[in-house]
DNA sequence: TCACGAAGTTGGATCGATCCAAGAACGCGA
DNA sequence: TCGCGTTCTTGGATCGATCCAACTTCGTGA
């Protein structure tokens, strides 16, 4: 015990021993708050390097009441097929951005209806200065949500616009990338355009879904709405093959409402003899890893993960002092590739 | 100051007050170190119930010396082209692991010649209780490997075997997995094979080369070695295009070092006229989530890793006192799809 | 009924760094 | 040279929960 005691890591009071000066020195030096005049500057640097000192994390957040850390609480990809690759891209960004602020950065993947339950006791527990979250339908949970933002911590919500007051946002312009998907099928000469989307809604296919219905109608073309199980792949092939069974009016083009979505499509499309982009154009949405190298390449709606994840990770400094930043709204580019082309001539 | 003193979170000694017993003894229920007797413990329940107290994490941490935390350090995917889609589902098991012991996950991505250094400091700022580490090469840095372990933490070594005493190690058996895949193709005729891999030999990899390169020469059958710039569809297509123009006798059959490689083989095949697998066969590693549904799908070594994420975060229980647990070895299996079939008749 | 060991309970010290208010050293102009 | 304000340094208290040792209560057997 005593012996292990040794072993035991230095604290701060060894380094202002050894440098001889007060704890308080070391710790003005450490945080930087006051400059330390060479003298002493010169003993802390060198005690800390001979002990090879580190703060104690727990002590210092304890005091502090600072956790250097934000915690991300996602919901499951695995449960709900959607957004995995989103996810991926998504935490490169959000732990780019953690280190560059000097913050730890802890993630959660929970059950849907396990999301704002650990939100809450990561943040009541204080393991975090900041959250991010991914969530399914907040207005369903509205009383949780200002439960959480109650407890005075930075929250961001991803992909949808924050309903309680305290509660900031990260979005996509989901629309404006939706019309402009439209836009171009319209400007092939496509006039009937089928919508596939997941059976449940979420708030970022639901933002793309009126924003193609309200640019297909401005455009007088007509759109079929199709609806499949899950987003995977497929179940997207499942739907499509279902529809294209039913032998009404094949639409010339399909929307997806992201690329796990539109690959399904193209393949069961294929896998029917149509040619894409020839007889059916796909478009997709994310620009997912994956959509620039499968063939044909898909055409997409570009949703700017990487960038998402900066911010909502980037963007919590509004913590020392700052107020709540406007929500951002990140573009949505149409990305256009092989899969789109001119529609078919009847 | 005194105001702002009631709007913050309640703590144990809140609750003992309330309750009217000693804050130790609060301590102990929630410890459950001690049965409480029926009398206390009621009261104890009900003013936790009714402050809505949740006992602070970095106090906690400080004085029991455990941050239930465990913490992933990854290289970064993103400079490395490499295991991007094996780290997602690593994660998945990862989490659930953590949650079901009751601990928290803390997720890094770091820069190669970064990750020990991390590391590291984790462990001294006592933000972890254990670590498990994705490595390129940990024995180019056996010193930064010893001076971890030597902090006293459990630590696993992913992908590799560990060469510092006090690590251990989780990987697949790649080589089996290797001699799985060769056989199958030794076993359709194939007799002159390729190997496909990055320029960077990762653990993994170089692995399944040992393996590949064993079992074909104890088949018998030629094995040609190609070379990628890195672990991408985009290189790996370079790569084809390079080794076809090159004119020499061409394989049947190419194993690539992953579902990402294999990946660019086939489409560059097809791409040059090849048919996949009626001209050549194509078998990766992995068995990414895309993997299954690319057409055609791809024959691969499954390497299970949600499950070797729930080892490494689950197995990290020793800490309370068990010895290092013996380095699990998780299976590979060959799963046969459409990418693979008998070798063309000469 | 009384003594005994085993539980449960209590106050006090402690983990390691930061906050606070007060004291010492510094630089400058008179 | 002295006085003044600034800047740095100091000791002491504090964050909130757990550890420790001593004390009280309880359930048994003599």
């Amino acid at each position: 015990m005593a012996a292990n005691r040794q072993s035991s890591r230095p604290t701060l009071r060894d380094v202002a021993d050894r440098a001889e000066v007060s704890p308080q020195t070391v710790s003005n030096y450490l945080s930087g708050r006051h400059a330390t005049r060479s003298g002493p500057r010169e003993r802390i640097e060198l005690a800390i390097r001979e002990l090879d000192y580190r703060p104690n994390a727990a002590a210092r957040a304890l005091r502090s009441r600072r956790a250097d850390t934000v915690a991300l609480v996602l919901e499951d990809p695995n449960a709900l097929g959607l957004h995995e690759y989103f996810h991926m891209e998504f935490l490169n960004g959000a732990t780019a951005a953690a280190h560059a602020a000097g913050n730890n950065l802890m993630v959660t993947l929970t059950r849907p209806d396990e999301t704002l339950e650990r939100a809450i006791l990561i943040a009541r527990e204080g393991r975090a200065d900041g959250l991010a979250l991914s969530l399914g339908d907040a207005s369903a949970a509205a009383a949780e949500m200002c439960e959480l933002a109650a407890i005075g911590l930075p929250i961001v919500l991803l992909q949808q616009a924050a309903s309680v007051p305290g509660v900031s946002s990260i979005t996509a312009q989901d629309e404006v990338g939706a019309a402009a998907a439209v836009a171009h099928l319209v400007g092939h000469g496509h006039r009937r355009i089928a919508w596939l989307c997941g059976r449940e809604l979420w708030p970022g296919p639901e933002r793309r879904f009126a924003g193609v219905r309200e640019a297909a109608q401005a455009a007088g073309v007509d759109l079929v709405e199709w609806v499949c199980e899950d987003y995977t792949v497929r179940s997207a092939r499942e739907a499509v093959a279902g529809e294209l069974a039913g032998g009404g009016p094949a639409p010339t083009a399909v929307i997806a409402a992201n690329d796990m979505i539109a690959l399904g499509v193209v393949q069961q499309l294929q896998e029917q003899g149509l040619g894409v982009p020839d007889d059916v154009s796909v478009v997709g949405f994310n620009d997912f890893d994956f959509s620039s190298w499968v063939r044909p390449s898909l055409t997409t709606v570009r949703i700017p993960a990487a960038a998402m994840g900066r911010r909502a990770v980037g963007g919590q400094q509004h913590l020392d002092g700052g107020a709540v930043p406007e929500a951002p709204v990140f573009p949505a580019e149409l990305v256009v590739r092989e899969s789109s082309g001119p529609a078919p001539a009847a």
